[in-house]
DNA sequence: AACATCTTCAACCGCAGACGG
DNA sequence: ACCGTCTGCGGTTGAAGATGT
């Protein structure tokens, strides 16, 4: 026996939503509320399982979208993301502010891996191609080939943290990264307002407009460089993921 | 004009993790 | 600790539109 289904499918349209779904769906979250998926599409009045409900008002329906086509800058950010995290979507979309992970997932899949192939580079490993065909056993950049580290945490009764951080080890990155909900306090830290082409790492650049460069060494480091998109660096070489939020 | 092929992207599916009883 | 339910994620599909022959 599997899990029980979703939703009752007997029941239920499915494929594309009409007009008269799409405002039944958004007048319901407008008077209540996004959640309670399951019991929404009843509540709403729609024929729908919820799933299928979250997922329109999630990528099509929701006011904050930003509709239209991705910028170069989105783009290179994206690449630049993608490098750092792999196939999670979620992830890049949370450092793209009205952009979708399935957004994000299709552009990749139907621009951005040919603009890299173009680039000569493969987009699975961000290296060039002709050297990921001889580097098989150290194409580790994709989320599928990240070797997972997790470490179980004492939890504290007192103020009520969970116990469980997930630490995430790329070798080919020499990245550790650490998920965890935003900290207001490192959020200050970091909140020191850098330009797009220094967020990407790129400090010294001659686009860099913010001047991040001048800024303080720790660890013969630049401290700008620390905030390589928002991220932390923990140690040398080494982002602190504590900072990136999610959707 | 008609058909074939390619491209795009909204939507679906199954799985895994979180959570509560 | 276990189990059932709910939610969110990532991979995949397929309809519709665009382009080529």
């Amino acid at each position: 026996m599997g899990r029980s289904p979703c939703c009752e499918k007997a029941h239920t349209n499915k494929g594309a939503w009409t007009k008269e779904e799409d405002d039944r769906l958004i007048s319901y979250i407008r008077a209540h509320g996004e959640g309670c998926w399951r019991s929404l599409p009843k509540a709403a009045g729609l024929l729908r399982c919820g799933k299928s409900c979250r997922l329109r008002w999630i990528n099509y329906l929701r006011p904050d979208l930003k509709r239209g086509n991705f910028t170069e800058e989105e783009d290179e950010l994206i690449i630049k993301l993608h490098s750092l995290l792999g196939n999670k979507w979620s992830l890049i979309a949370g450092r793209l502010p009205g952009r979708t992970d399935n957004e994000i997932k299709n552009y990749w899949n139907t621009h951005i891996r040919r603009k890299l192939l173009n680039r000569g580079i493969d987009p699975a490993t961000h290296r060039p191609l002709n050297e990921a065909a001889t580097t098989v056993a150290t194409s580790t950049a994709t989320a599928t080939n990240i070797s997972f580290v997790k470490q179980e945490q004492e939890t504290s009764s007192s103020n009520g943290v969970k116990g469980s951080m997930m630490l995430e080890r790329c070798p080919d990155l020499n990245l550790e990264l650490t998920i965890s909900p935003p900290r207001q306090q490192q959020q200050q830290q970091t909140e020191k307002s850098l330009c797009f082409v220094c967020s990407l790492g790129l400090l010294n650049s001659k686009d860099c407009s913010c001047n991040a460069a001048n800024t303080p060494t720790v660890n013969n480091t630049p401290s700008a460089a620390y905030d390589f998109l928002g991220l932390k660096m923990k140690t040398k070489g080494v982002w602190d993921c504590t900072t990136l939020e999610m959707k």
